[in-house]
DNA sequence: CTGAAAGCGCTTACAG
DNA sequence: CTGAAAGCGCTTACAG
């Protein structure tokens, strides 16, 4: 690998003048300029970014830290992180945790130790108190899509506000007319949702039963079993509000299995908004979450932080908004069952 | 931050001691480690690993360049290559390129500039030509599930046979009574599947009819249109042969839609065998192509031309195998049409 | 076994 | 405008 001292040997000048030149920090004439940039090409010296990162004290390298990827959503998530990254010519350090508190805490630990110069992350990747600390150790810190925790009032956070996606979804089925509303939901990650699914339905003047209250895990097959057993419940619901669109598909794919009519015999909501939830049979509705806006904000917050360190906490909630499909459209076939 | 030079201090040693006792090169006495483990505990030194790369001349990162991870194909992918990763105590860096050269070009050469110990250029994110440059510049690279390239003798590859996915699919068709068999394919990343098809059709005695040969861009969409197109034609094939689940699944959609029935009326192939494809409607036939242990066998070996930079070129081909589910699974319902 | 010195490849004041 | 020097935080021979 070709150094700056080569470069400077060539041009007959000293490695100073060749950071100069490349980091047009101070004026530089141009006549040796164009010497030092014709070294440059005929070497083909690419700086060392390792050295610079020593140097300066910072590294251009951002590290986000998901659950998993074969969740779509963090998939999204991910690629337009990496946009907005590369964009402001940083770099994207990924590591999944699966949702393991052990592993969030050795990966940020090892992050720091390669000395990123920001973290972000997602969807409760890591034990909330790992993430704490790690501020407290002057990281720049951005949290995105966590769930409620009063710990969180310390770092930065930007979130969807699932609550409201809980209540739309909810409200929309009311208005069908439904009263046994089910819903599938992963806690505790996405227990906001739950909460303004109870909230939504106390408004309507119906206590939540924990009858229709089922765990998933978010995968489809976790919300094909859940739907199963509702369908196994001697009173079973007219309506499945299922916490993400992964289990929503799964459950229509059990209630068709079950010779069940959708909407008519069980109307289904979902969220996200995933690709697939359009091609769906029949089209999903659901509440869409403006993810990639999330993520873009959840960058550019975490840049902002880190070029003026800026210490306030901050919380910026996106607002969910619900896309009616063909899954909820039709009023209940048989209202008196 | 904590330095060596702050633990020496406290441990009244010198930084090199402190450096033996972490990296356990040299020995040393016992009383003084015990103090250099307490003053590092004390302290909550954390090595910086910026400077032991600039030191030692390497960054214990891979880089991973894909195309993108809004295909769950690379997403797994890029999930296994992160495991391995791990275990290995190595990072990931992580870019995505859309397929597009100039970003290839771009994102390779900032990370060489990075200077990571070595790469795994995936699904042809970039140009060929790129990555030879980047393996004659001395880089470690392992490229995986690329095409057949000519120049890509130079370099390792790890793939997994499409040529033979192609075959297993068409014969399969061929099996079950099909003459007429289109396919969709995105050109050029699947030309491989294409010529599986070809040669077994040929092998068949059927003359592949270009009429029949339709593009996809590997989305869900792209085998809806496809579809549709070809439901268009006045003599319409009897079964299609989507190059990948996606597009299968679009595929599928627009078919039913249309009011046909599958497998009678239509039958449909994919490739990859994706979670969904279990749980389509009906169940999907599909050529299972092992990603995740192309992703791991990839990193392994990058990992190993990293250790003892071996120079000889590698080619690794993985046998994927047929998935026989619903989707195919009946005879023509009109042979005659 | 431990310390003093030099080096990894940059950048940054400070002189001149 | 340019050079000499010191420093970023490690590691690695080499002495002792």
């Amino acid at each position: 690998m070709t150094t700056i001292a080569d470069v400077a040997r060539r041009a007959g000048v000293t490695a100073a003048t060749v950071s100069n030149v490349i980091t047009q920090r101070v004026p530089v004439s141009a006549k040796t300029r164009d010497r030092v940039l014709k070294a440059i090409a005929e070497l083909d010296y690419r700086p060392n970014l390792v050295a610079r990162g020593l140097a300066l004290g910072k590294t251009l390298t951002l590290a986000l830290v998901v659950p998993t990827l074969t969740n779509p959503y963090f998939a999204e998530v991910v690629e337009e992180v990496a946009r907005v990254t590369d964009q402001h010519d940083y770099q994207m350090l990924l590591s999944m945790t699966h949702n393991h508190a052990d592993e969030g805490r050795r990966h940020l630990a090892r992050m720091a130790s390669r000395r990123v110069d920001g973290f972000i992350v997602m969807g409760m990747a890591a034990d909330t108190s790992d993430v704490v600390a790690l501020m407290q150790q002057d990281h720049p810190v951005v949290v995105c899509m966590w769930n409620h925790d009063p710990r969180l009032q310390l770092l930065p956070v930007v979130d969807i506000d699932f609550r409201l996606a809980g209540e739309l979804a909810t409200r929309h089925l009311l208005e069908w007319g439904h009263r046994r509303i089910a819903i599938i939901v992963e806690e505790p990650v996405q227990h906001s949702r739950l909460q303004g699914y109870q909230m939504a339905l106390l408004e309507a003047g119906i206590v939540p039963d924990p009858v229709y209250i089922r765990p998933g895990d978010s995968s489809f097959a976790s919300g094909y079993q859940a739907a199963l057993d509702l369908l196994a419940l001697p009173h079973r619901p007219t309506a499945i509000f299922a916490c993400n669109d992964w289990m929503a598909l799964g459950a229509m794919e059990a209630v068709e299995r079950h010779g069940l009519a959708i909407p008519g015999d069980m109307a289904i909501v979902g969220v996200d908004d995933i690709a697939q939830a359009a091609y769906a049979h029949p089209p999903l509705t659901t509440v869409s979450t403006p993810r990639r806006e999330v993520a873009r904000a959840a960058t550019e917050l975490l840049l902002r932080l880190i070029d003026h360190s800026e210490q306030e906490p901050y919380m910026t909630l996106v607002r969910p908004h619900l896309v009616v499909r063909h899954s909820t459209d039709v009023a209940l076939r048989r209202s008196g069952e």
